[in-house]
DNA sequence: ACAGCCATGTAACTTGTTACATGATTTT
DNA sequence: AAAATCATGTAACAAGTTACATGGCTGT
């Protein structure tokens, strides 16, 4: 939803044209995400159905401008006034080191190891960009403050791995193995005992 | 991909059936997230047709088992030994704060200070269920591991906020705010100068 | 003339998510 | 007998993503 509902906050500002979304969703997050124009045009046909925005009168260089309702006014201010949910959507990183803990056939160790050389140079990588930038003017701080929250996310990371990665050591061989067939709930529904077709 | 890929790679430890599948699915990732059993089909029938898993015999119950096929346990491989690739998707929070400080008409703090008290609440939840779940066995071990990937990740958000908080306070008034109209690309594409319709 | 950017769109696709239908078996 | 759980599926949809088509305008 955040595309989607970067749009439209944007859109509360003023009229804006497709393009010119992706300029200003671009300077307002620091463009560390390129965003494929074609999903401008789609999120707007789709808050357009939804009764967000509306198509407003095209100007002298034939934009075509596009203005918020007040129904999307109201789902702007109600974004804004509510913590966003984390913890609903899965981590795939957690899902993974959890999986492959458990998963007898696995090296979970070697998965932790590779993870964590992978996030150290991100964070290494991370700083680089945002020294480079700078925060002198406004869209600079924009991407500063992107930046620091990936490398405070890539230094928790780091700090999980390594955790995960002591209390692995610290449990007997494989500890943590669940297998498949531990215990499989007995209730069935016979429908063919035999083979499918004889 | 995280549930694509965990079936997936569930399916290398042996054949299984759907409901099965979520069984494993919600043991190894400490049933922290709910899986939609509907989601198992679909997601079956998907790695079906790209030729990673095929459906096997029924066994005696008339369970519909599948098992993965080579190209699948290739999968699984390259899955396990390549890191996550974070920051690659769009972080929903960043995206907010970082739009809301740059959007002259909304209220930053407010924005901050709401996710804030979020956030704390969520992690003493976090605490609670962890504590509560133990982690004497291994699927406690699974539920605690990922309860401190919450808890780690909550807490350097909470750090995060604190940071950007302190960045705009320091700020005079609305600098970091960018108007719509800034600088607006001056080529354009003239096609119809007078109203649409008169 | 031509490359490259500005600008709008369309079509097809991915994963994830939910609601629903259907029926068997087990528990109470 | 009723409620709960086991089990398989289907249909529809959301948000995101990409590739492509089509032009106009600008700078070299």
């Amino acid at each position: 939803m955040s595309v989607r509902q970067s749009l439209l906050a944007i859109l509360a500002q003023g009229p804006c044209y497709g393009y010119q979304l992706r300029h200003e969703f671009d300077r307002r997050t620091g463009a560390v995400w390129s965003l494929n124009v074609g999903q401008i045009y789609n999120t707007l046909e789709r808050l357009e159905r939804d009764g967000f925005v509306r198509r407003g009168a095209p100007d002298a260089q034939g934009h075509v401008y596009w203005e918020i309702t007040d129904e999307g006014a109201d789902d702007v201010d109600r974004w804004l006034l509510s913590p966003v949910e984390r913890g609903a959507a899965r981590d795939e990183l957690a899902i993974k080191i959890s999986v492959a803990a458990t998963l007898p056939g696995a090296d979970a160790a070697e998965v932790i190891a590779r993870q964590r050389a992978e996030t150290t140079a991100r964070l290494d990588d991370l700083r680089r960009r945002r020294d480079e930038r700078g925060d002198a003017d406004a869209e600079g701080l924009a991407h500063a403050l992107v930046m620091d929250s990936m490398m405070f996310a890539a230094d928790a990371e780091l700090r999980w791995l390594d955790h995960v990665g002591e209390r692995l050591a610290a449990h007997p061989q494989h500890a943590l193995a669940l297998e498949l067939t531990a215990e499989r709930p007995k209730r069935g529904r016979p429908r063919t005992s035999g083979p499918a077709l004889v």
